[in-house]
RNA sequence: GGAUGAUUAGCUCAGCUGGUUAGAGCGUUCGAUUCACAUUCGAAAGGUCACUGGUUCGAGUCCAGUAUCAUCCACCA
């Protein structure tokens, strides 16, 4: 910090000035900018005379030596005076000689038009002083106490004084009107340090860093140091876009520290009467006196990125580490944190700190306010850890989330993905019985699981490498509980092929491995016991695509035909032990004949050649149609309805399908591929269709 | 005052360069039962994608405007 302090005193961007600081009378210090908050206050607006015009304002214990009136140039109501001219008025402690001034800033819409300034509390009226060259006086003491200058309220607090000051202006015929509810913004210290009481502007002696161009400059060259890795712009931020970040005109760094970085002596920037010593160790002569101000806490933090790898040492970790290629952070700090790194590494280093910013939400509470201490709402991650686990909450902060977006963390949410890291678990039980095998595709549901494990791979990449972490978690969940645990699992009790099984509990356990370190790891030391090789050092999946897909879509076939039949059962609340009949026609059938055997011990319903005299439900799908009998008391009229639902539903569908390839714009326009597939589509529809209405005839009969 | 984001099922949220009938989790309803898992299994219901226009053969998706909410920045005497 020291190096990096000196270096930017010697380029001149740190320099010692008058400027207006947010002060801090009660922890006696100045506050950084960016550690004020504005909180909304409702106070009283007052409005005085002041010689031939009004003036107005909220901090009437400000005004006692206030000699210049500022107005707008083109302000008709103030014609006949011009800049510069001076008059007599009478004021607080009797007559001022008072300056007009004409300028730009002042509002004519806002009060009267007419401001007197007071430049040594105010940042405008500072600026104005600097502008024309006045006098500048304080009028507040750092005690926060009025200073001799306010005669007889001269060691009175603000808010002791005001009212008095006010009844005294009112006493000689001075005050026009007050007006309450007056809501103004009122500057306070984020930090709890010191205390809760209003901090005023106070001009004061601090060091400031000047942003001058040179580094913004230097900035621009590079261009690009910030890639968004969402489709969404950066969050508003001043001079921070896709392409550039600078710091607005000068920053305070100094500020109430104490607490936060340690003590006065992070840096040498020491005094003797009016000479200035800047050094990396204090000067071996006498006389001098450390300056006591302390670095605003982001000051370090800008140097995060290569002073925690030894610099300004020639380290071998600056060397491989920096620059990096992705910061994750909040939003929130960007401007604070993010800026300052990229700019102090830029003018100290020559070199942009990281390729890609990824920018993650706030954690909120489950009725989205931000986690406050003083709210008491604040999750301990630890207290989450110990009754859900580390997983669990580390995949309830990635799922379902987009970079940028907040997150709403409940209780509800991490129970939720709890429950998925106890599935794995015991996915993993479960096939540690199973034994070492090859894996080696050997019947339809091998080869639909391994062809899903292929596409999972590829997705789930893909989405890593777009910062897609919902996706890649969506589909990895999808294939693990709904393909793997639910299917492929439940026909491998059937089954089995052990080879197949612990193949694809493996692949899994890589890919769950950046969502569930913990649990992962877990299970690979229990399955992979020999070598002590660790997952997390592991090769993360190839996809094997050998042949092209086949056996997913004729396992689909089989899935529906299942989970069909199991529908059948629920709505007409069929006993699940009773065995039902069934028979089959259509491309597909010869497929589902081979898997007859396998359908029958998941839904408990045989194929049978012939139809029986028992009442039949059609199940009707684009490559087969099936007959289910049933009991002769079963509900036909709410079969009925079933059937004339889907049947309104398909018949929207191809509407929608036949209107749109009537359109010749469409099918002159649009790629083929998407008009081949609506064909195709349109075909297999009008097929269900004519089953479909086939089947309610029958049923009707 | 300036800027950005959000608005999709009861709730919390996904939905990439526009392309078939809109997705998940939780919750709800109906059913199952101890088999790796009740921290479970099977099934179902539930949405005019905030609103109004526009671009397009085609819009949850792109553009403009409106409304509401949130956040950041700047702050007025």
């Amino acid at each position: 910090m020291r190096t990096a302090f000196k270096k930017l005193y010697d380029l001149g961007l740190i320099y010692r000035g008058e400027r207006i600081v947010n002060w801090d009378p009660v922890g006696q210090t100045t506050i950084s900018d960016e550690e004020v908050v504005y909180r909304e206050t409702t106070g009283t607006f007052y409005y005085f005379k002041y010689g031939p015009f009004t003036i107005a304002t909220a901090r009437p214990e400000t005004k006692f030596r206030d000699k210049y009136l500022v107005m707008h140039p083109d302000d008709e109501r103030y014609a006949e005076y011009q800049h510069g001219d001076t008059l007599s008025i009478e004021w607080i402690d009797g007559p001022v000689e008072a300056t007009i001034l004409k300028d730009e800033i002042v509002d004519p819409t806002f009060g009267t038009g007419v401001m007197t300034i007071t430049p040594w509390h105010s940042q405008e009226d500072f600026d104005l002083a600097e502008k024309y060259h006045l006098e500048k006086e304080p009028i507040i003491g750092l005690d926060g106490r009025l200073l001799p200058v306010a005669g007889q309220f001269a060691g009175q607090t603000i808010e002791e004084a005001r009212e008095k000051i006010v009844a005294k202006l009112e006493e000689k015929g001075l005050l026009v009107k007050r007006e309450e509810n007056y809501v103004h913004q009122l500057a306070t210290a984020s930090a709890p340090a010191a205390s809760s009481s209003p901090r005023f502007s106070n001009s004061g002696s601090s060091p400031s860093i000047r942003n001058s161009n040179q580094v913004a400059g230097k900035q621009r060259s590079k261009h690009s140091c910030i890639r968004p890795c969402a489709r969404r712009k950066l969050p508003s931020c001043p001079n921070a876009s896709r392409k550039t970040i600078s710091i607005g005109s000068t920053i305070c760094v100094t500020g109430a520290s104490h607490a936060r970085s340690g003590s006065g002596t992070a840096f040498r920037f020491g005094n003797r009467g009016e000479e200035v010593f800047v050094g990396l160790e204090a000067p071996e002569d006498t006389g001098w006196e450390q300056d006591p101000d302390t670095l605003d806490t982001w000051f370090s933090s800008g140097l995060w990125t290569f002073s925690t790898l030894g610099w300004p040492e020639k380290t071998a970790d600056l060397e491989t580490y920096h620059p990096t290629t992705l910061l994750e952070t909040g939003y929130d700090i960007l401007f604070f944190w993010v800026a300052r790194m990229i700019l102090f590494s830029e003018c100290l280093l020559g070199e942009v700190p990281f390729k890609t910013v990824y920018l993650h939400g706030l954690v909120r509470d489950d009725q989205g306010r931000k986690l406050s201490k003083s709210l008491g709402n604040a999750v301990d991650p630890l207290e989450v850890i110990e009754v859900y686990g580390t997983d669990a909450l580390r995949l309830a902060l990635t799922s379902g989330t987009t970079p940028g977006n907040d997150v709403r963390l409940s209780d509800q949410k991490i129970e939720a993905n709890r429950n998925f890291a106890n599935k794995l678990w015991n996915i993993a039980r479960y096939a540690a019985s199973a034994k070492a095998e090859t894996p080696e595709a050997k019947s339809l549901a091998d080869r639909f699981i391994l062809e899903a494990l292929d596409e999972t791979i590829l997705t789930v990449t893909q989405a890593l490498e777009n910062y897609q972490l919902s996706i890649a978690i969506e589909t990895l969940r999808a294939f693990t509980w709904d393909d793997f645990a639910d299917w492929y699992i439940e026909i491998h009790k059937l089954e089995k092929n052990d080879g197949v099984l612990r193949h694809v509990l493996d692949t899994l356990l890589r890919l769950w491995h950046p969502f569930m370190p913990f649990v992962t790891e877990a299970l690979f030391q229990q399955s992979n016991d020999e070598d002590g090789a660790l997952l997390m050092g592991s090769r993360w999946p190839q996809a094997q695509k050998t042949a092209p897909d086949s056996a997913r879509a004729d396992f689909e076939v089989l899935r529906h035909l299942v989970t069909e039949i199991r529908n059948l059962r629920a709505t007409y609340h069929l006993n699940p032990k009773t065995t039902l009949s069934y028979t089959l026609t259509g491309d597909a059938a010869p497929l589902l004949t081979e898997q007859a055997a396998l359908i029958e011990k998941l839904v408990s319903a045989e194929l049978v050649q012939s139809a029986s005299d028992a009442p039949a439900i059609k199940l009707v799908h684009g490559r087969f149609e099936a007959a289910v009998f049933l009991p002769s008391d079963f509900d036909r009229s709410a079969e009925r309805a079933r059937l004339e639902k889907e049947q309104a539903n398909l018949t929207r569908f191809h509407q929608s399908l036949a209107a749109r390839l009537e359109n010749s714009d469409f099918t002159k326009q649009a790629p083929e591929a998407v008009v081949a597939a609506q064909r195709n589509s349109l075909a297999e529809t009008e097929e269900k269709l004519e089953k479909l209405s086939r089947s309610i005839h029958d049923l009707s009969a």
